[in-house]
Formats: C-alpha cells, sequence, structure tokens
DNA sequence: TATGAATGAGGCTTCATTCAT
DNA sequence: AATGAATGAAGCCTCATTCAT
C-alpha cells in the first residue's frame, strides 16, 4: 500500500489515520515506527509532522476519538428505551456490533492504554468509565427492580464488558456465523448470567 | 572489575525473570529496555546475556512456563470431576483463582502474544488451544447431557474465558471483596450464562 | 539540532565512500567502526544510515564497483589487439598501472573477500572468475599458436595475477622507481616465465 | 571440534593455539572471538588467560614463530648450495612446499600484519625483511655473476615472493597436481622470468 | 505541502577481560 | 588448571524528531 501520489491536505490526512490505526493494530504502538507509517502513506517521515506533533499525539488523538464516537453512539442506542432487561440487552448488542465493526479502533483503545502518558491516560481512562458507567447503572436499575440480579454491579459490569469486548480477539467478518447469530448468542449468555427473562429487541448499533 | 561480591548465581536469575515479569507487564515488551532490566537487578546490560540469549528468547520463556503450569494445575484442578456442570464451576473457579494470583503472567501471556516471532508464537497458540480446548469439551459434554445451553460451544467457551480472564484488568489483592466472593459472583455468571443449575462444590485452585 | 549546513547529499555520499576506502584499507573491514567513519566524514553514526543500508553493504558496494570499473577497463586496454604475446604484455601493463593507481580499492576487494556474506562474495567472486578467465584466455591460445610456454594456463593465470598484485602491498608513487620503469620491468618477468619473446608496444592502461 | 576432556597444561596450550590458528585463518582475527576460540577447546572464555595475557598476544606468539620456523628453514634450505640459480631454485621451491604445506600460518602471517600492534608489528616486519632479504642477495649474486637478470633485485625479489605466495590463495592438497608438479611450474617461471637457465635441482622444503 | 539531510539518544548485543572461588 | 559471574566499553543499527530549503 504505497503512495498516494499528489494527495493533499484533508485526504492526507485521513490516509495517515487510517494507516496509524492498521499499524498500531498489528504491531503495536511501541513497535510501530514513523517510517513505517510514512512510507505507508508515500511521505518522508519528517513530513509526518505536519499532521501531529508527536507519536504520542497521534496515538492519543485515536483513542480519543473512537471513546468520543463510542459514547455518542450507545447514547443513541439506547435512547427511548426504559425497561432495564432492553435496556442491557441493547447495550450489549451495541457493543458487540461496535466492536466487530471497529476492531482495530477497539482493540488500540484497549491495548494502548499502557503507551499513554498519564496525563493522556488519565484523560481516555476518564471516559472509559463514563462508557462503563452506563452499564453499571443499567445492573443497579434492574437489580432494584428486581428485573435481574447484580448484587454486585460494579464487578458484573466489567465480566460482561470483558467478555463482549473478547469478541475481538477472534472475531471474522468472513467467518462461520453472522454477527446476528453472534448477538443472540452473546446477549442470551449475558442475560442468562444475571438471571433476566429475554424479552426486549434490541436495536441495531 | 569484576563481580560485585554477593551476588550469586540460581539468585540472579530468578531475579532477571521476577524483574522481567514486572517490567514486562508495567511497560509492555517492546517498552520494556534491557537497560531497565539490567539497572533493576543491579547488572550491567551485557551481563543479562549470561541469562538468555536474547530479549526474545526472555519473552518467550515467560510465557511458555507461564502456559505449561497453566495446563498442570487445570488438569489437576479437573481430576476426578466427572459432572459437566460441576466440572464447569471448577475449570471458572480454578482460572479466576489463578488469574487474580499469577495476574502479571497471565497479563504478559495474553498482551504479548504479538511480540513473539512467529515460531514461538505458534507454539504458544498450539499451548493456548489445548487449554481452550477443555472448556470447549466440558460445553459439548453438558449440552449433550442436556445439563446445560451451549449450541456454540467454542463460541462460548470464548466468551467465558475472555469474561474470566477479563479480572487481570481490575483485581486487586487489597480491593473490597475476597477472592472466593469474586469466585462466586462470576462462577453465578457462567453457570446463568449457559443456563445450568449450579450444584457442585469447587475444587480450589 | 538538524542538519549542519553546508552540507549536502551527494558530496556526503562520496566523502563517506572515500572514507570508507581509506578506513577498510587502513585497518581492515572488521576493524573499521562506524563510529570512526562516521568521525571522519563529520556526522553521527545514525546518519550514515542514509547512505547505505548496512556496513557489508557498504562493503559490498565498494568491492563490486572496483570489479565493474576493472572488467569494463580491461576490455578496453585489449580492444584491437590480437596478437598473443602483445595482448599478455597488455594484459600486464593495465594490471600493473591501474593496481598502482587504485591501490586501495584492490586492495580491499582482494582481502575482504572473507569478510562478505555468502550471497555478496558469490557475486564477487563469479566477477573476479571473468576477469582470471581472460588472462587464462591469453595464455591457453599464446600456448596455441606456440609463442609462448604454458602447458597448464590456469595455475600460470594464477601466479601471474599474484606477482602483478603484489604490488600494491609496497608500492608507493613517491617511491625511487616511475610507473613505467615498474611496468617494464614486471612485463620483462611475466614474458620471460612463459618463454615470449618481448615485442609489441602496451597501451597505456 | 570440542573439549578434550580432562586436558591438561601443555596438552591444553597446544590445542588453543592449533584451533586459534584454523579460527584466525578462517574468520580473521578480528573476527574471531575469545569465545569461539574457548568453545573450540572446551573451555571457558576467562580460562585461555592461563594460556595468553592478550588476544593480541595469541597472535604475535602465532606469527612471530611461524617466521622464526620460515628463518630456520630457509637456511637449511639453502645449506651447501652456491651457485645463484641453483640459490633461486632452491628457493623457491622451499617456499613453494612451505607455502603448501603450512598455508594457514602463512596466510595468518601475511593477512593479519594488520592486526599487530605497532611494537609488534615492526618486530614482524623485521623477521620478515631478514627472509626477504635472502632472496634479494641470491638475485644480486646472480646479476653480479651474469647469470640471470636482476637489474632491481629488491623489485623482482618482491615480484617473485608476491607469485609464490599466491599459491595459498588456491592451494588444495585434493587439487588435480601434485606438489612436485606445481613446483617445476613455478619455479620455470621464476627462472624464466629472470632469464637463467634451469639446471640444478631443488632440495625438499 | 513536502523533502532530504541530519541529530542525539538509545535500542539489543558482543566483546576482551577480570577475579573470587 | 579451570569455572562462572560479572564488567565496561564498544559494536551495529533504529528511532523520533528538527529544520533549511
Amino acid at each position: 500500500m504505497a503512495r498516494t501520489v499528489g494527495s493533499s491536505g484533508p485526504k492526507t490526512a485521513e490516509a495517515i489515520r487510517a494507516a496509524g490505526i492498521r499499524l498500531i493494530y498489528e504491531h503495536g504502538f511501541e513497535a510501530m515506527s514513523l517510517r513505517q507509517l510514512a512510507a505507508e502513506v508515500g511521505l518522508q517521515p519528517g513530513s509526518l509532522y505536519k499532521y501531529f506533533d508527536t507519536k504520542q499525539d497521534l496515538l492519543f488523538d485515536i483513542v480519543r476519538e473512537h471513546l468520543e464516537d463510542l459514547l455518542a453512539k450507545i447514547a443513541d442506542a439506547l435512547d427511548g428505551i426504559v425497561d432495564p432487561v432492553a435496556r442491557l440487552a441493547a447495550f450489549a448488542a451495541f457493543h458487540l456490533r461496535y466492536h466487530m465493526t471497529l476492531k482495530s479502533n477497539v482493540y488500540i483503545a484497549n491495548m494502548e492504554l499502557r503507551s499513554l502518558e498519564p496525563d493522556n491516560r488519565a484523560i481516555i481512562v476518564a471516559m472509559r468509565k463514563r462508557y462503563e458507567a452506563i452499564l453499571i447503572d443499567i445492573l443497579r436499575e434492574g437489580q432494584a427492580a428486581g428485573a435481574l440480579h447484580a448484587a454486585e454491579p460494579r464487578v458484573a459490569a466489567f465480566a460482561i464488558l470483558a467478555m463482549l469486548t473478547g469478541i475481538c480477539n477472534w472475531y471474522r467478518a468472513d467467518g462461520p456465523m453472522t454477527q446476528d447469530e453472534l448477538v443472540t448468542l452473546h446477549v442470551d449468555l449475558v442475560l442468562g448470567g444475571v438471571g433476566a427473562k429475554r424479552q426486549a429487541v434490541h436495536k441495531a448499533g
């Protein structure tokens, strides 16, 4: 994948971002060199600095934009759903679809937290907590309403998130199961795990 | 100048291993430098090469020994248990305890697969598959016996493993919940997820 | 801090090549460090890698270009000469002049064969064989024509080449004998050695 | 070629010497490491220092002993021969046989002059000059006696030595020509080169 | 907007050598 | 006579980054 000859301005910026995501996903942030990235986009290494100030900034931007997107879309996905079990099912379905679709972005955000400088990491961790809090709240409400069992909603939320996120480790678009089948399977695991009766339909993510 | 008196072979080897695990856990394999590692152990960087041939070998040894240990211990943990649901519970309990106790080793084995050279990675992946296969078999038998629902045992196993392994991301020995409480909570999530009736006692891991 | 103003690309490349030849000639390839080379050219060691990929490549390029040059020029030097003895004299004269003029390059090509990696060495050895073959053919033709004695042209060629090349070991441009005198002396040795009657004039190399 | 278990004292010293010669011959002095040498002899690297003080000393000893041997044996080879042409033939024959037999030692002495420290090099160069002087004297006497042409005996001697020494570059004991055939061939080249009539028999070296 | 030359720090690794045991 | 642990210097090489053009 080489140079987009004559690429200019915004197109180059987007190409850098895309190549950056791919390379970080494949090799890890530390292992990816700006030389590689530049080669991928058809630039000299030094030229990248028109588009970011620091390798660290590139990572931070990718991760932050991912989390902003995630937070915006989960809000949409839950909008208008009130029943706690339905909300739980909708959360799980959304999370799965998002993670199957944007596997690389998600993977990076999870794996490369470690590579973020303390200040940047703090910002990202705070955003992640806002996302987790959404699930924790759903569990808490469901427990309060007697619709499911989650005596420790925080721990249960972590467990559920880990399970759903795990799909990034092996999902392939060309695998034997469809996204819908995988969603159904996992939503059942989640609802069963907290003793909720499956019912409502989940909106698409 | 020769050796700093008081240092000795096997003790140094063990110190290097321990420091290696800690540093890889904290910074990642790529980000850890042998200078750091040497400083941590009180050696010159070059002196490390009495104890391994290559930075890559250090990683491979850590990961391989972890998986050998894991495979040996899960066999013990399941030994003598026949009922599929009991086996599932025992598997989950063992996995959790092991991952809470040897968090760093586990974390490294999961995160740094990427940093292993192809040949080494193949060996490790094969060992991991043997471990996964144990859980898949349990689910398959349970399904066959009508004791639980796992129409797709492979996918269910991945989901369960991701959930249980996730505990490494946040568990602290000095946290508010005991290991036993966490085990109970997670085993319930697992059994509930596959629609199994909780029953048997789980052997300690 | 960026570049030291006043330095420029091709000039630097040529300076590196020249310094490389000198240092390898003086210290040997293994003994020459890239630190030395960089210092000689006024660069940081890492900066050398704009100009070659590998220390080995630097050596290979030097040796290969030397042999390409040698092969091109011997063809010129023999062009149009048909009499075998005249060709032998022309070959010897050319070889001597070339070796006196480009002593370092020649010396490196002979001494550092050992330092070339197998693949590179094979390429160079093949080129050398083409050069040797020219002399062998001359001797063979002379023998066939009854103009000289060379029952074993291959061995004789090696002996002659060794003798002529030996001049690199001690020749100094400021020594007591001129190049012309040395050429005459050696050509006599060669022709006498194979029992040929001196005759033709040798074209300058 | 590994450890001579239980080898002690003088036997070890000789093994080190032999392995040293082989390794320097194969890889060059700079490229040979004391680790290699130690492994070859079945010792730890540090243990070599019972047998020499310095890597440099090892080289110097090898080269010096070679030259001492050479000087002693050429004296024997010429002993009792008075006719200059006969002496020249004897010298050439001796030189060739010695170089075919002790190829590695000779090669090292020629190639690794460069690796000797200045003081050591000066000593060796002086010994070499004594050897060269023998040939120069023979040529001078032959010229004075009108038995051969060598207007510049020093230069002629260098040329002859280079030719004869060149045999190290390609001679193989299992090659198609015998030592005797090669000696004859080269002696003819030498005598022919200086216009001497072949006559006397050459003593074996 | 991009290049091309360069920096300086630091990466992993190997080396000759030392010395207590 | 030999080991085994260690040193300290240096090896080749790669990196993120800078900046004149």
